[in-house]
Order: structure tokens, then sequence, then C-alpha cells
DNA sequence: AAAAAGGACGCCC
DNA sequence: GGGCGTCCTTTTT
């Protein structure tokens, strides 16, 4: 039984079970590479960088950001608190509790419980996604992850990289000649000091509104909708499939490699298109009307074995973070992304 | 019942 | 004209 077509208001948000909003979670999602989920352990040297607080790092940009985000929604929705110092992966993360249920008035029973579980699952997602974002542009930077290691090319490197990516006012003169080891061991109030600029940025960021859509808005800016022009569906699929550990739930890979993939809740994909695209009455049907168009212009069609809800972009094309997360021609994406690619490598 | 397929028409850029 | 959004009918799962 999916969503009465125009129940939805403008402006609706969606709140999935954990009691996110689909802009938190957006927000959340900002940037992040196509790796799958759950497997941080792989990304601990860059633990090291948060620990030592490197502050204008993307570690900072996202992790601090994404923390208060996750704040303001466990504000909005008290059944659900997510502290900011807990974002540090855990190693045993059965016995840290995240709710704190005395202070909000619940009784832990099994759905809290479970709850408790999801939002552990959200954290390690959040921390592992950054840490892995930081590792693959590391890697694009061709530095190394720890920032203790860092030569003043090296920060020059990443400070480029980070105003780029979130839109920043360059910064870079005010951290010359810093090696890695002076950034880590600056304080917050110290890199506040040092850039304002920045500092303000990020307040700005942290402090958007939660009831509107600027989560939305932030999201777009840092995808598919950066060059201007209005969101194609298949862009739209593509990012929610970029995006797994948001929205696993409701479209995820069958197959990445031949760009299989599955529609798990259409009434929600509809939404999210009908939200994205300010179609409130959006639906199902009508997406996938959208998506039929696509067989005759090569770019989507059936799979060869023709499954309910199961799609195939035509031309999976492997891309960023070796993950084969590209998957369909889009010459300004492939342009943008090696214009990017030539300026940081260098 | 939900999904799939596709025709038809309208709107907006 | 392209890219939907909307509505529709028929068929399939």
């Amino acid at each position: 039984m999916s969503n009465p077509e125009g129940s939805l208001s403008e402006g609706t948000e969606y709140r999935s079970p954990i009691g996110m909003t689909e802009d938190s979670l957006a927000v959340m999602e900002r940037n992040r590479v196509s790796r799958e989920p759950w497997d941080i352990e792989e990304t601990k040297p860059c633990v090291e960088g948060q620990e030592r607080g490197v502050y204008l790092s993307c570690f900072d940009m996202l992790l601090t950001e994404d923390a208060t985000w996750l704040v303001k929604v466990s504000e909005a929705s008290p059944a659900v608190a997510v502290p900011m110092y807990r974002m540090e992966p855990q190693e045993e993360p059965e016995q840290c509790p995240v709710i704190d249920s005395q202070e909000h008035g619940l009784s832990p029973g099994l759905e809290g419980q479970e709850e408790e579980r999801s939002l552990e699952q959200v954290q390690s997602m959040v921390v592992g996604e950054v840490l892995k974002d930081i590792e693959t542009a590391c890697k694009l930077l061709n530095i190394t992850p720890d920032p203790i290691e860092w030569n003043t090319g090296n920060v020059q490197k990443w400070l480029l990289w980070t105003e780029h990516l979130y839109r920043l006012p360059h910064a870079g003169k005010a951290f010359m000649d810093q090696i890695g080891k002076d950034l880590c061991a600056m304080s917050e109030e110290e890199f506040r000091q040092r850039s304002p600029q920045s500092a303000w940025m990020k307040e700005r960021c942290s402090v958007g509104d939660t009831k509107t859509t600027a989560g939305e808005d932030l999201w777009s800016e840092a995808d598919s909708s950066c060059s201007g022009q209005p969101i194609h569906l298949w862009q739209f699929l593509r990012e929610l499939l970029l995006k797994p550990h948001s929205y696993a739930r409701c479209i995820r890979w069958l197959n990445k490699e031949k760009g299989i993939f599955k529609i798990e809740d259409s009434a929600h994909v509809a939404r999210l298109w009908g939200l994205r695209k300010n179609r409130p009455a959006m639906n199902y049907d009508k997406l996938s009307r959208s998506i039929r168009q696509y067989y005759k212009k090569g770019i989507i069609r059936k799979p060869d074995v023709s499954q309910r809800l199961v799609y195939q972009f035509v031309h999976p094309v492997c891309g960023r973070g070796g993950g084969g997360d590209r998957n369909l021609p889009n010459p300004e994406d492939k342009l943008s992304h090696n214009a990017l690619e030539h300026r940081f490598k260098t």
C-alpha cells in the first residue's frame, strides 16, 4: 500500500524509521564515495588524525557538521538522541549505549534497544564513511592519510581540496608554511582565529534550518545539480545508489558492475524524487513511466532476467573511488571529475 | 494488488 | 524538442 497521491503536502519530510529526516540523512551523505558501509576497520590510520584534531580537515568539515545535524535532529525528535561525543568508532559497540534514556525520560524496551543498535550503526556509518572519504581524498591527492606526516605542500593540497569540496573561501594563506603536525596540534579556537571566514562558513552549515529544504539544497549543491541543469531521473537514482548507507533501504545495487539495481521501496523512492523535483504528487507509477522512457533512449533497461522493480543502467561506467560507481555516461560529470583530478594530482 | 508496458497529452525549460 | 509529469488502458506477476 503506497502513499496515496497528493497526501504528501509540499515540504513534508519523510522520516526514516530511526527518526532522522531525509534532509539530515542527505546532509550526512554529501560528498561520500560509493563503497559499501560497515567496513571502517581499514581506515584506522585516519582516526589518529581526528584525535589529533586537524581542524581544517575533511573530518572537521564533515564530521562536526554531521554531528551537529544529528544532534539537531535528535533535539527535534526526543526519542532519538545521538550525543556528539560518541562519534568515535567503538571497539565494543554492544557495551556503549547511544541513547541516554534516563535523560530523555524513556524506558529502554526491546524497541529502544533496537533503536540503539540502529543509531550505533548510523554512527559507525557516518564515521566510517567520513574516514573513507578522507582516505579517498588522500589517495587522490597522493598524500598519506595520516596528517601528522604532512609537509607544507601536503597541507596546502589538502586545504585546496577541502576548499573546493565545500566551497569554502580560500584559507591557504592562513596556513602557509604549516606542516601537518602544526595542524594536528591546533585547537579549534586557534583554527577559528587563523581563519575566521572558514569558521563562519562552517558555522553557517551547521546552523541550517532542518524544517526547510536546507539539507536538500546543500545536498543538491554537492551533487548532480551543481551543473545548474535540472537533475535527470537517472542521475537522481544514481545518487541514491551512491549513498547506500542512507538509501539502501529503498534502492540498492544488485550488481553494481552491471549497473543492475533494485527499487526496494517504490513509494519511498518516488517520494524522494517528488521532493527533489518539488512534485508532491509524484508516485511510483509516474516515476516508473519516466524510467520506461529511458528504454528507448538506451539509458536504463530491464535486465535480461526481468524482475519486479529491478532495472539496469545500460552503460555502467567505473569511476572515482575505484569502486565502479559511475553508471552512466555524463560528459559534464566526467569533465569536472577529470578537471578535479588534474587540478589536485599535480 | 502491485508492477510493467506504453500511448497520449500537456507543461516547462 | 527534450524531459518529464500526468492520466490512461492493458497485460503480467
